[in-house]
DNA sequence: GACTCGTTTCGGCGCCGGCCGAACCGTGCC
DNA sequence: GGCACGGTTCGGCCGGCGCCGAAACGAGTC
């Protein structure tokens, strides 16, 4: 029997979100891949059956969509639309929560003391806000992470910064009057063989471009259409290639000269 | 003392928007005015004390600010950002709960009877999902509504429909390759004496142009700098006027005509 | 068929959060 | 000063939800 939010659909939506285990498990997902049931339960530190209970709940909200394999339960994003909006919802909240925490830094003492009363202790942090690392893995897994690394389907990191800024500096995509591909870049694209989707740009269909914040960076990277079919095309042309099962990234030594030569791009 | 969601931004803002209550009040809101705490609590249904605690928790959490007025505690969003992020979330919403509710009809009668069982009316609803009006006032607020209102800062409605084809029919903004401002556009604006904010469209600000779905007209109208800009003008120069204290809005004569003059839009 | 492993269902526990009414506080009005 | 009114604080009630462990299920493996 479905929860009565009082007939209230934002309600309802918010919901799913405001479990901080759920919350953890759409984060994990914003790499764009399927992941299993287990493999969220492991990451988020719940048992197996609390987290089929919540995955059945983001399912039936439409948040998550699943593909049964065997014994096997995938599960992964609805589509890009859940995705902008797990964005943009965390870079509101990682926002204002630093904001909120900065002006009343005694209340961030409350809160810190009241973990200690409770025996939980205070999550360490980094001057960011991000969760500090609390391993050697961890940490190398994070630095790999801002070097390169999807974002949902779409590239991030210092390489995703990296490449929004040579597009920008080629004139390929502008940012007078907000966002959008230059005909010199629609004829760059077509020379690539990079195609967008028929329906990107036109009402209700995806931005062709997005500016999407990047955590590690400070800086935006660009999503959209456009972001992911040069996430796809560098991923199809072995440019790039996954390390291991997160969403960090390596770029091959084809990739390196494909880059530099197409947009002047160095990476450190 | 702050609510624990184990350091999670993302799941303590979702939980902001998760009680229904808190949620109507964010929609009503979203008419980009400042309410008083007693508007909300009794828009809602709620008791006075009841909305003044979940007015502090939404402030506490950056979606709402305030301004204390004598014996009156006046209330509003606490930035354009976050009614873009509530009109998302809104549209997403409604949209999804259609199609799961559409998927599934069988249940949507286990929820009616469920609401049957508890002696709790199941809520009337047009065709299009949203309530169905109970009295006349309600029927004729809705069809003010429907002509014209304000969306936040912006222009909604048939109105708000009409002025977004205007401005596209005239090309004087273009949707090739995502929304955008044309050259031809800035010169318009310039003519009409009508101002963007300079930080509109540059990373980190706000969106020159934005599509921004239409309830009533299932059509996109315009929002962002743009559509705050011509709101505010129509506004300033009377072309429309507030009816009562809702976010309808009735176009004046000489709305009627300068809109007639400029953009070519003809009003039913 | 026995076993493993990933997943699901169920019962039960504990806690948190939303709601109200009553009392209280401060402002503005008469 | 007295009163009305909007807003807030507090205590208490209640329902719902997240969590786990145990048990069941089903697919794949030996």
């Amino acid at each position: 029997m479905p929860v009565d939010h009082r007939g209230s659909p934002l309600a309802a939506l918010a919901a799913l979100l405001a479990d901080p285990t759920r919350a953890a498990f759409c984060s994990a997902l914003l790499d764009g891949r399927a992941w299993t049931a287990g493999e969220l339960a492991r990451s988020a530190g719940v048992a197996p059956s609390t987290a089929s209970e919540h995955l059945s709940r983001l399912i039936a909200g439409g948040l998550l969509s699943e593909e049964r394999q065997g014994r096997h339960r995938y599960v992964r994003l609805a589509s890009p639309a859940v995705a902008t909006l797990i964005e943009d919802l965390t870079v509101f909240a990682d926002t204002t929560a630093e904001a909120v925490a900065g002006a009343t830094a005694e209340a961030v003492d409350r809160a810190t003391a009241a973990a200690h009363a409770t025996g939980r202790p205070a999550m360490a942090r980094t001057a960011d806000g991000r969760p500090a690392p609390r391993n050697l893995r961890e940490a190398t897994r994070q630095s790999a992470e801002a070097r390169a690394r999807t974002c949902y389907d779409h590239l991030a990191g210092r390489l995703g910064v990296a490449v929004a800024d040579a597009l920008l500096a080629r004139g390929l995509v502008t940012d007078r009057a907000g966002l959008a591909v230059t005909e010199h870049g629609r004829a760059w694209l077509a020379a690539q063989a990079i195609e967008l989707p028929a329906r990107a740009g036109r009402p209700g269909g995806r931005p062709v471009v997005r500016s999407c914040l990047d955590w590690t960076e400070r800086r935006s990277h660009l999503g959209g259409a456009l972001g992911a079919a040069l996430c796809r095309t560098a991923l199809d042309r072995a440019w790039v290639e996954r390390i291991g099962s997160g969403r960090a990234l390596r770029v091959t030594p084809d990739g390196g000269r494909a880059l530099h030569e197409l947009l002047g791009v160095e990476l450190p």
